[in-house]
DNA sequence: CTCACGATTGGA
DNA sequence: CCAATCGTGAGC
């Protein structure tokens, strides 16, 4: 019996705002993932950015296309693609359907060392899901999940901020970074990156 | 059909 | 610095 609290779910219409606003208030929220044995990983979100229409770095700039046809649909929904041939990236679609806008999840704390991890990333174990392509793989993301939406009966869904996480932020305890987004070629001057200040979960400190 | 490339990562 | 590795989407 786990009796520690969990903060709600967010729901669609949390999501469905301009991109540059739901992607800061990501941070602090947590990302389970419910795997089909039963066990179910949790972690905090410290590092997100935003993605969004008139956005050249965007994959739905240039219009719709069967991969990013999920990013014009209704908001609070997976949008997972691979990267590279060998990573998954999981984004949070956001704002009005036929806008194209999604939340790219960087980097998260997790709550607990999942039992599988090899003895050799054992050794820098809040470095684990540092990473868009490294919080995919320990979370088992791909593009099966894509094209889900994000509520507490599927396999993958996101929680509000705890109480306490809330009151870090209001007390100024814990405080947001923004600055320019990672590994673009366009783009590169738009300031939609954020994480939290100080924590040694983020991809690129 | 062909082909250049990528919202990455780990290792030399 | 560089290779790994393959789906995507643009061009022909």
């Amino acid at each position: 019996m786990n009796c520690n609290s969990t903060a709600p779910h967010i729901h669609q219409q949390w999501c469905d705002r301009p991109v540059e606003i739901v992607a800061p208030e990501l941070i602090g929220c947590t990302l389970v993932r419910q795997l089909a044995n039963g066990d179910q990983l949790r972690g905090m979100i410290v590092e997100t950015e935003a993605y969004g229409p008139d956005d050249p770095a965007c994959h739905g700039y240039r219009g719709r296309t069967p991969r990013t046809e999920v990013m014009f649909g209704p908001a609070g929904v997976a949008y997972v693609y691979l990267i590279y041939g060998m990573y998954h990236c999981f984004n949070v679609v956001t704002d009005q359907e036929n806008i194209a806008s999604a939340v790219l999840i960087r980097a998260l704390e997790l709550e607990a060392l999942p039992q599988w991890v090899p003895d050799k990333k054992r050794k820098q174990p809040h470095r684990i899901a540092a990473g868009p392509g490294k919080l995919c793989q320990v979370l088992q993301i791909d593009r099966t999940l894509s094209d889900r939406p994000l509520i507490p009966s599927e396999a993958l869904w996101l929680e509000h901020r705890s109480p306490t996480t809330q009151q870090k932020f209001a007390d100024n305890s814990w405080r947001l970074c923004q600055t320019t987004r990672v590994g673009l070629s366009k783009g590169v001057d738009t300031p939609w990156r954020w994480y939290l200040e100080g924590s040694s979960c983020i991809s690129k400190p």
